[in-house]
DNA sequence: GTATTTATTTCGTGC
DNA sequence: GCACGAAGTAAATAC
């Protein structure tokens, strides 16, 4: 890994045109070939940058030029060198994450009570023609009820949803088929849409669903 | 601009609970008070991050921990710090844009015959209770066509289409409105959601639309 | 390998 | 300030 602050300015040429005035910037060469000019804002988004795979040539007189195969290319150029030191890093272990929108359908089948007194699970990612519906369940009635599982509930999983009722409400043994959108956030729209279309919104509860028993919260 | 190189751990816990184990990494710490933690790949995504607002505290003993208003926290525990150095940069200047759909959109509408002969424009950004139709235009017989505009056309551009069309078909002065579909580049299946629902797909030419004037891809 | 969905999305813009 | 749509989205996942 390559840091560089330099007074420089920046022209990109690809899927649009771009140009950075003349400042000092800090100019980060990563060992996959990634190149990124950064200011000392925007949190971690650069200025400009160029993904791997991608070549840098460094010409005399301080001009950068780093293009990519479908030719877009990122041209710095260095009017004075502020620091430029390299660090050998070597691979690293990787990130381990947990929490994420597969976890809240696990949760969620297992604990279909959530959703109401006597509801139960048919089964999850229930295959239908034009996709698998996350969650196929019956109400405390019998009722065939079809559940879409989001993390944030906008317009368009409402539109899913309705796409698999349509489906789900032609075949006789299912039909009448009621749906459910579950989020752990509805969007306003979300809300009215499915309101017009007569699904019903529930929200859900993260830590509620995993339950008392993970102490990873009280880890800090 | 702080840049720090140092072997450490990290883990974050916030909307979701994330571990790092021992390694080299870049520490960015920007003016801005966004903290970033950068391995030598992945491009110019970090690793782990704290967005601003946000405090970062440094203990003795090398542990840093940056929390923000929500509670989340980022802890980075360093056992040898590589390299340590620090930046003035000053406010940037800013990046020039050119090139994104607004473009498309100005284009297209000082263009409509590229749509088909006798084709005219009404308005941009003709105002619904649902939201602004991007273009709304005449075909060549006279009829209403409403034109919505993407880079890249997907399955959701052709639903709020359609609901531009359900609604503006309401409007006895408007209707009958033909709805077109135009995007640089449109996915197979939104292709087959939009002959379904009788609109037409249009692929739009960029640099076409631009026209030969325009010099700036030949800068380079 | 292609199409689809997710993201600690981030970021801008209009209301 | 909030809500919504776009991004040089990119990255992971399903098919």
């Amino acid at each position: 890994m390559r840091l560089v602050i330099a007074r420089c300015s920046v022209d990109y040429a690809g899927r649009l045109t771009a140009h950075l005035p003349m400042a000092p910037r800090l100019i980060l060469v990563k060992a996959d070939g990634s190149v990124s000019v950064h200011a000392d804002d925007r949190a971690y988004k650069p200025l400009n940058w160029m993904s791997p795979p991608c070549t840098l040539k460094e010409a005399d007189g301080g001009v950068w030029t780093v293009i990519n195969k479908a030719g877009e290319k990122l041209i710095i150029t260095m009017a004075e060198i502020l620091h430029d030191s390299s660090h050998e890093l070597g691979t690293d272990p990787g990130l381990i994450k947990d929490g994420v929108e597969a976890h809240l359908q696990e949760l969620l089948a297992d604990r279909m009570e959530t959703l109401g007194t006597g509801w139960s699970l048919i089964r999850r990612e229930y295959p239908t023609a034009i996709g698998p519906v996350d969650i196929l369940g019956r109400d405390g009635e019998g009722i065939t009820v079809a559940v879409e599982i989001k993390r944030r509930g906008e317009i368009d999983g409402v539109e899913q949803l309705t796409r698999y009722l349509e489906l789900l409400n032609r075949d006789p043994h299912l039909a009448p088929v009621k749906g459910v959108f579950a989020a752990q956030e509805i969007k306003p729209q979300a809300r009215v849409l499915a309101a017009d279309r007569g699904i019903d919104c529930v929200t859900l509860d993260y830590n509620a669903l995993r339950g008392i028993d993970d102490d990873k919260l009280r880890l800090f």
